[in-house]
DNA sequence: TGAGCAAATGCAAATGATTCTTATCTAGGT
DNA sequence: ACCTAGATAAGAATCATTTGCATTTGCTCA
């Protein structure tokens, strides 16, 4: 179901923004939408090109931003040295494992509220994004 | 003054890590007790090798990482491509302007207070470091 | 004060993520 | 079937950071 409802959402997206239905980008979106959230490029490589081998990681690349530009996928720097990608876009925030690795969600939806209160530190800057970063032990590896 | 107290330290420190005095590390400390905070290792390197001209940008990732340890500096990954470093040790948080560059600090005392209430979603998991990103237009970009 | 050892340095090469280049290809409209 | 804009593959290029290694240098203790 997950599934149909992403390929849907390509589908109308490849209308909208003019992104052409290709193979490389159906097997993408595919891989995306099997794959837990959290995803570096180089997993989506890793699966894609089993099944598409001339595939290029360059191709992933440019695909996934241009679905992060899309809205489909949303950027995530988690701190570790490769960028995420998230197919979850409601908005939340992410509690990272230092022992295993495992990304965690979090939904604070006071959090926004609490920065507004102390806004004044800011003067009359505008803020755009609000990203909570937190590291720890997790329950399993505790 | 605050050059003196970073000297005593790092007097200090080189006795009780092992850590020794060398003229590159007091050079590079010294530099980084005169520069702004939120520095890259870059821009380190660029005023110590001024002085130092043999110094090897090896040598000044090196030592900003073993003042890490040592907890003199703190580690920032502000997003940017390469790391910076703190020298306000305070617990505190940082704005980034999307136009300029510049860094802002913020002081958000309730935060840690906000997220215990929401721990509830990280079962057993120990949080060890929280940290907040705010990114947007800042007052003079505006 | 000088020898010895662990730590520090410089250099260069390795790494790893990401982007760029360029020639080729192809989807989709006509 | 044909054209053309846009997409692709492949690999070179880039950039920040790390590492291996041979050499040097603080620092301690006799």
């Amino acid at each position: 179901m997950t599934e149909n409802n992403n390929l849907e959402k390509l589908v109308g997206l490849s209308k909208e923004k003019g992104l052409k239905l290709t193979p490389q980008r159906m097997v993408i979106f595919r891989i995306l939408s099997e794959c837990n959230q959290h995803v570096t490029v180089d997993q989506v490589y890793q699966k894609a090109s089993a099944e598409y081998p001339m595939l290029s990681p360059a191709t992933v690349y440019r695909n996934m931003e241009q679905m992060v530009d899309a809205g489909l996928l949303t950027r995530l720097d988690l701190g570790g040295s490769s960028m995420r990608y998230d197919t979850n876009l409601e908005e939340h925030h992410h509690f990272v494992c230092t022992e295993c690795g495992k990304v965690s969600d979090l939904y604070l939806e006071d959090i926004q509220y609490k920065m507004d209160a102390n806004r004044s530190q800011l003067g009359k800057a505008k803020i755009n994004s609000l990203d909570l970063h937190l590291q720890g032990t997790c329950g399993e590896c505790v």
